[in-house]
DNA sequence: CTATCTGCAAATAGTTTGCGTACTC
DNA sequence: GAGTACGCAAACTATTTGCAGATAG
């Protein structure tokens, strides 16, 4: 998705085009699986005095508008990524903490299984499983 | 799981078995979905004078051992319940927060595909999966 | 009797909010 | 120029930790 959809999506729900918004949205999708706070200080670097705060703002912003969704993958902050990338569930392991996805089309499957069985819509992009990763698991 | 068993898991581990451990472990199979807060105000009301602090170093304890688990239902605090409980896939709706659970099988052929896949080996009971319930799909 | 456990209070981590100024449209 | 958005600092929520007294084994 190119910065001009980014900034006609902003527009189109009456919100402003800022410096700081483009800049959470390169970040969210450069970087693999940010939280606010690694999208705050990954920024330090390139944006020099943008605000912790302006990032949790201008997230919820970008929720709002669609750009982005989060997903809670561990005990603590939740991880944010573009609303455009591929329905993928998340992965993360229980011991040594990596995050993988499984392919599109099992997360597909799975969902129309659960919509069949229950009613109920997942939405992917949303959504954390817990186990082990294959290294981990070969361990135990 | 009767309460003997529970007393065994925790010698067993070399913890003693106290009181509010007991108390702890009854709310956690009483309660639908119990955060740690929400276990220490079912208590309050039960076993007067429990500290929340307690409640947490009791839950950790009590993970250790293998007898409690816990999911990220949703952004704010974990839910936590029996390891010993059928190995559903939590399924938060994103609308109202109600959470309803996936059937066992069709969590279990989505966990072994994934093995398959990926190797990824899913603990479900830890797992929440986000969307939109039947009564809020319908209404969008 | 001794080491673990508990309650209390203070510390920490992540996130949200109020307010005055800066910048988009 | 009007009103949204920003930075800063303080508030808030969930959780963790230090310490002195209580209790299980």
């Amino acid at each position: 998705m190119a910065e001009s959809e980014w900034e006609a999506a902003l527009r189109s729900h009456g919100h402003r085009v800022t410096p700081q918004r483009l800049a959470i949205l390169r970040m969210v999708s450069a970087i693999r699986h940010p939280t606010a706070e690694s999208i705050y200080e990954a920024m330090g670097e390139a944006e020099p005095s943008l605000n912790l705060s302006t990032v949790y703002r201008n997230l919820a912003v970008l929720q709002e508008v669609g750009l982005v969704t989060h997903a809670h993958i561990d005990a603590k902050a939740p991880v944010y990524h573009l609303a455009a990338e591929p329905n993928h569930i998340h992965l993360s392991c229980l011991t040594c903490g990596e995050v993988t996805s499984v392919q599109p089309e099992t997360a597909a499957a799975f969902a129309e299984r659960v919509a069949t069985d229950t009613g109920f819509q997942i939405r992917p992009g949303h959504s954390a499983v817990y186990g082990f990763c294959p290294k981990c698991s070969t361990n135990t």
